[in-house]
DNA sequence: AATAAAGTTTCCTTACAGGAAACTACGCTG
DNA sequence: CAGCGTAGTTTCCTGTAAGGAAACTTTATT
């Protein structure tokens, strides 16, 4: 913490550019910085002033600047009112703190891991777009590529929502007792839990995009 | 905030077993309720003691009891401490506090919901995919395409996760600190709370398919 | 240039976080 | 049962820093 009169060095750096959100991601800062750059830059995203912030949250203009520039540390009444004045819950304030960043996946074309769906025969590829290790996921994503039009499919159940997207071909897809004609571009949204897959394939090769939800509660 | 010397209200009902845990989450709890509560349980899940967490946390015993019953707001600093000592990190600690708890659609190519997206300004589209009338769902798809490869966009962060397949052109996509450069057929999946979003289009026009679905527990 | 708006800093007060130590409750042993 | 040790709670106290009011600085507008 700096001297109270002193200008705060992190605050110069910012000011210059210095600094960028990046890093300041990277590295665990103490907490009153980290909250001094969340909230202000949540503030400036909603265009609110920091005279707004203040009357809203029932503090001085003085205080939320000096929270905004880490020249204090707040309390956490005071904290949980600045952050409702700019629509911030506070799960989503420290969600970053002290996460391990970026590790997104990246699946590049055609190298998604080849799997077999139950029920399913040859005919057909299934490739899983991602597959975290470790981390409990409930998205999974799949590129199904079907080249023999006289195959059969069995209809699938399960719970969860589930999206499809047709990239190449034509096909006949089934929901319940419903048919849908799809074409390249066209979706198709739905409650997994009612049977469901493709009934007729009209014209391979087949390039389906389906994004599963596994409903886990 | 109960007067100093009376025992927490709150603390005796817990003790008698009268509100359970997931009723405390239900209700958004003073911030000291709900951080006397997580700290309590994570330090008596280590198996530590008062003592124990004290000293490893440099704080008097009289605190961690303090804390741990309510009885006190504790500065950003101590907290930061003892979560520490018990090993619950920040973003763990809060991640609960205040999160809200919610017929097959086809959509012919070119035919999704036009939706502005705030923060993004013109040079792009954004079609939705899917929108229910009726039943609440978590699995939103957006087509986007963007044309305009000096345009601008702000990171993005919401709880929940998302998944991404580039369509057409070339784009680095950006994950928390890491980039990401796509091609047609590339996908990408992750935690889309850590800020993300496009980082410069390298080569338009640019059709992303988006599929988020936002956490709602 | 003048004025208003927005944000920062200084000076000051006082509430309460945090510590030390006394107290209470519980478990174990002889 | 008494004594002792352990674990946690509460009381009493003090110093510091959060938070406010207002002066000051910076920025934007006319």
């Amino acid at each position: 913490m700096p001297p109270k009169n002193a200008p705060s060095r992190h605050i110069s750096a910012l000011k210059k550019g210095e600094i960028s959100m990046d890093r300041d991601i990277d590295t665990k800062l103490k907490l009153e910085q980290y909250i001094a750059m969340r909230v202000k830059t949540r503030r400036t995203e909603q265009a609110l002033k920091i005279t707004d912030v203040a009357r809203i949250a029932g503090l001085s203009q003085g205080m939320v600047s000096k929270i905004e520039n880490a020249q204090v540390s707040t309390s956490l009444d005071t904290l949980g009112r600045l952050c409702d004045a700019i629509g911030l819950p506070i799960s989503q304030l420290f969600s970053d703190y002290d996460r391990p960043t970026g590790s997104a996946q990246l699946t590049k074309a055609g190298q998604g891991m080849e799997v077999v769906r139950r029920g399913t025969e040859k005919g057909h590829t299934y490739q899983l777009l991602s597959y975290h290790r470790g981390k409990k996921t409930t998205l999974e994503p799949f590129l199904i590529t079907m080249d023999d039009a006289s195959e059969v499919f069995p209809t699938f159940s399960h719970p969860g929502e589930e999206f499809i997207y047709l990239l190449k071909g034509r096909i006949l897809y089934r929901h319940g007792n419903h048919l849908y004609e799809m074409e390249p571009g066209d979706s198709l949204s739905f409650d997994a839990e009612i049977p469901h897959g493709p009934e007729q394939l009209l014209e391979v090769p087949i390039q389906l995009l389906s994004v599963i939800h596994y409903d886990d509660h």
